[in-house]
DNA sequence: CCTTCTATGTGCAAAAATTCACAATAGCTG
DNA sequence: CAGCTATTGTGAATTTTTGCACATAGAAGG
C-alpha cells in the first residue's frame, strides 16, 4: 500500500481536479464505469499516472473492470474537500470581481461568496444577489469570524493587494486566491494561490515565437 | 555553454514571467543591479534556479556584481516574445470577457484585442474602445487573416468552447487562451493554455482541509 | 470450479527538475 | 597590479516525477 507511507506529490493534487471534470461529464451521460486508459485520454495524461495518482488515496478501482464513475468522483471530491461547502469573501468588486461574483460555477462547486468588500464609496451599500451588501474593507476584521469566512479572494488593484491580504490574514483567513499580479507575502501557516493570465499569455507568446 | 546544447525545460519558461514582475518594480525604483539571491527572494524560489534558468539563454550577469536590471528585463522580454506586439481576438463578451477586454494590463504588456465576437444579437454591433465592434463569430474566418490575429481568447460558455476553438484554428489561429472549464482538442501544430480558477480553489481547499 | 480475459495496483527504472557546491572571474582597494 | 571579495555559471549530486511492465485479482463464461 502506497497511501500510508509516502507524502503525496503536489502534481498529483493538481491533477485531481482535472480528472473530476470528465468524470462529471461521464456521470451526466450515465456511463457507469471508466478505465484508467479512457480517463487518461480524456485528460491528456498517461494512464499509469491516473492509476498511480488515485492509488495514493486508496483502492478505488476493480481489477479487470475499471473505476465506477460515481464513486470515484465522490472519492476525489472527498480528497479535495470539494464535498464540503467553503465560504468565501471577495475583496475588490470591479470588472473582474463582479464577474467572479456572478459566476455560478463557483457556487455549483461548493464555493459560496458570503461577503463582498470594496473601498469605493459609490459601491458601498449596493445590494447584490443573496442579500449580500458591499462593505468597506475595514469591516473584514469583524466579518470573517462572524460569517465563518475560510477563503479570501483578492481582485483589487495590485498595489492594494498586499495590504488587503494582511487584513484577511489578521482576521483569521488562512487561504487566499489572488488575482492581482503581485507576489503576496504570507505567514507560514497560510496558503496563497496566484492566478495570473498574463503568465499564460506569455507562455503562449513564447511557444508561438518558436513556431515562427 | 548550456544554452546551445539542451532544450529548455517547460518549468523554466513558466518562471520567466515570474522574474520579470519584480524586475519591473526594481526598474521603476531605479535599482541598477540585482543579484540572483535578491531576485530569488522576491520570487520565492531558489537562487541557483534563477541563475540556471537565465543561463539557458545567455550570460546576462556579471560575476561578483549581479544582473543589470534594465538589460536583464529586456532580455527576458525578448525571450518570451513580450518585446513584440501580439494581436488577440476575444470570443464571448460576457461578464468575464468584458472584464478581460477592459483590463489595460494586457495592452500594457503588448497584448492588444483587435476584434471581439459574440453570438448574442443584443451585443452584436455594440461599439467598444478603439472603435472595435462586436461581431458574430461567423466573421472569425474572414477577420483572422485580415486583422493578423495571432492569439484567440475563449470566454464563452463551456459547451460552445470546442466549436469556437475549431473556428479559430481553421481560420489560422495557432494559439488559444481558454477560460471555459473544458479540455480543448487541438491540432498538433497549435498551442492551448487553459485558465481555470476552480482548479486553484480546489487546491486551496485541499491544503486548508489538511491544516484542518 | 476452473480457465480466460481484462484492467488495476505497484516495484522499479528512466527522465526531469531542483539544489548543492565550487571554480571562474569581474570589480574594487590599497 | 596583486590580493581580496562577491557573485556568477555550471558540473555533479540529489530529489522528484513520470512511465514501463507485469504480477495480481476480480468477473464472466463454459
Ligand atoms: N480584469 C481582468 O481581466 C484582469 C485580468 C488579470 C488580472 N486582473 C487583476 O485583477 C485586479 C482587479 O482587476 P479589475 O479589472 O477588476 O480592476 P477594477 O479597477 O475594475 O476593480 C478594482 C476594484 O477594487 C476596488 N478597490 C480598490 N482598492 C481597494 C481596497 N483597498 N479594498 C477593497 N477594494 C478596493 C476598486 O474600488 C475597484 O472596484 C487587478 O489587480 C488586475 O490587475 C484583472
Ligand atoms: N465569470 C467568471 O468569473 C468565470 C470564472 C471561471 C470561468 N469562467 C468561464 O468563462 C466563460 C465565460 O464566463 P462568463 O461569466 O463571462 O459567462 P457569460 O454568460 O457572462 O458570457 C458568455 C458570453 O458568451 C457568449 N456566447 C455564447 N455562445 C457563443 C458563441 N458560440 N460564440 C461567441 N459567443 C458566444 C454569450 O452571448 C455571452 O456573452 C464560461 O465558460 C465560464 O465557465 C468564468
Amino acid at each position: 500500500m502506497l497511501r500510508n507511507h509516502k507524502k503525496i506529490p503536489e502534481p498529483t493534487i493538481e491533477r485531481l481536479p482535472l480528472y473530476s471534470r470528465p468524470l462529471e461529464e461521464l456521470l451526466k451521460a450515465e456511463v457507469p464505469v471508466v478505465s484508467s486508459d479512457t480517463l487518461a485520454k480524456l485528460c491528456g495524461v498517461n494512464p499509469a499516472q491516473v492509476r498511480k495518482d488515485l492509488a495514493y488515496f486508496g483502492e478505488f478501482g476493480v481489477r479487470g473492470v475499471g473505476y465506477e464513475v460515481a464513486s470515484l468522483l465522490k472519492e476525489i471530491k472527498k480528497i479535495l474537500g470539494t464535498d464540503r461547502k467553503w465560504r468565501l469573501c471577495l475583496v475588490g468588486f470591479g470588472n473582474l470581481g463582479s464577474a467572479l461574483f456572478e459566476n455560478h460555477n463557483f457556487r455549483r462547486r461548493g464555493y459560496t461568496f458570503v461577503a463582498v468588500f470594496d473601498s469605493d464609496p459609490a459601491k458601498i451599500g449596493r445590494i447584490l444577489e443573496n442579500g449580500i451588501v458591499v462593505e468597506h474593507p475595514k469591516k473584514i476584521k469583524e466579518a470573517v469570524p462572524r460569517l465563518h469566512i475560510q477563503i479570501g479572494v483578492i481582485a483589487t488593484p495590485p498595489f492594494k493587494a498586499q495590504r488587503v491580504a494582511e487584513m484577511l490574514f489578521s482576521a483569521g483567513v488562512r487561504a487566499v486566491l489572488n488575482f492581482a499580479p503581485i507576489q503576496i507575502r504570507k505567514p507560514e501557516c497560510c496558503v496563497v494561490e496566484n492566478v495570473d493570465f498574463t503568465i499564460s499569455l506569455e507562455n503562449l507568446a513564447y511557444h508561438l515565437a518558436k513556431l515562427h
